[in-house]
DNA sequence: AGTGCGACCCGAACGC
DNA sequence: TGCGTTCGGGTCGCAC
């Protein structure tokens, strides 16, 4: 389940190994996570390389000659570099091969990732990526901006900062953490949310992503980032999958809950309502 | 407009 | 070599 923490190392990681490498071939194996037209895709792809590597929220971006390739994980997507001759696993669905017979195999168990091709002048206005809030971190995210996107809302804390509209990068993981962290109640309505607990939630999210991202995202269930680089923020995990031990600061045991469908931890003592 | 929920996926975990 | 069911999780699209 990649996070930001996740995509960020991804990226850091492919960009040693894939920038200014001829596109030789383009396989594509199931092409429903692709946005744009295979033939397209594929013609495009041939003879351009790879430039660069951006990141906005959750979307990876691979600079073109004259197009981006837009690039959504979702779950369980993963990014390998292989030696072409290599044998082709079950879930690789895209397979890039470069000029030096290597290969950037897209492997997504689920098939829930997302790919699309746009021009370099479409960028600005595509929807995905400029619909995207601030990132932890980014100067913009302050605790006036988020008192503003929560006050008119009576849905759980916890299912707004799982909006990538208010605050971009947050995923099931983090957005338990975070709401720890500050010492909030994840049902809390968000026009409830005090300047005080918001001002917490700009710190501690700010702080979890990058600790998260130094220690190259967390490994959970299924994922590993590219080229094996395995995430240890899982370690520094202080709620999520607590279910039944004890909370770190006051022994209560953790609570799991359900919030829109989602597996939600919390401490009931340190995180009471109200 | 704000909100809730099913659909998309399939391997793992679970129940019997 | 057990088999059928449930679960998870980011995002979209649709219903209300």
């Amino acid at each position: 389940m990649p996070e930001i923490a996740e995509v960020e190392t991804v990226r850091r990681t492919l960009k040693k190994q894939i920038l200014n490498k001829e596109i030789k071939k383009v396989e594509v194996l199931y092409s429903k996570m692709l946005l744009s037209d295979v033939e397209e895709f594929k013609t495009i792809l041939k003879g351009n390389c790879f430039n660069d590597i951006d990141r906005r929220g959750k979307w990876l971006i691979f600079e073109l000659n004259e197009h981006y390739l837009l690039s959504h994980l979702r779950m369980e997507g993963k990014f390998f570099l292989k030696n072409s001759q290599e044998k082709k696993e079950k879930h690789e669905h895209i397979i890039i091969t470069f000029s030096d017979n290597t290969d950037l195999r897209y492997h997504d168990t689920r098939k829930f990732g997302r790919m699309e091709l746009i021009k370099k002048e479409e960028l600005k206005k595509n929807v995905q990526i400029q619909k995207q809030g601030f990132e932890p971190g980014e100067e913009g995210l302050t605790s006036n901006y988020l008192l503003e996107k929560f006050k008119k809302k009576q849905i759980p804390i916890k299912t707004l900062l799982l909006d990538q509209t208010i605050i971009s990068g947050l995923g099931n993981i983090y957005a338990n953490e975070v709401l720890f962290a500050s010492k909030i109640n994840p049902f809390k309505k968000g026009c409830e949310i005090t300047k005080n607990e918001a001002e917490n939630i700009v710190v501690m999210s700010k702080e979890i992503i990058e600790k998260a991202i130094t220690l190259g995202g967390t490994t959970i269930k299924s994922y590993t980032s590219s080229l094996g680089v395995t995430g240890r923020f899982q370690q520094e995990l202080k709620v999520h999958k607590r279910e039944d031990l004890p909370c770190l600061h006051c022994q209560t045991p953790i609570k799991r809950s359900k919030i829109n469908g989602r597996s939600t931890y919390y401490c009931p003592k340190c995180q009471k309502v109200g």
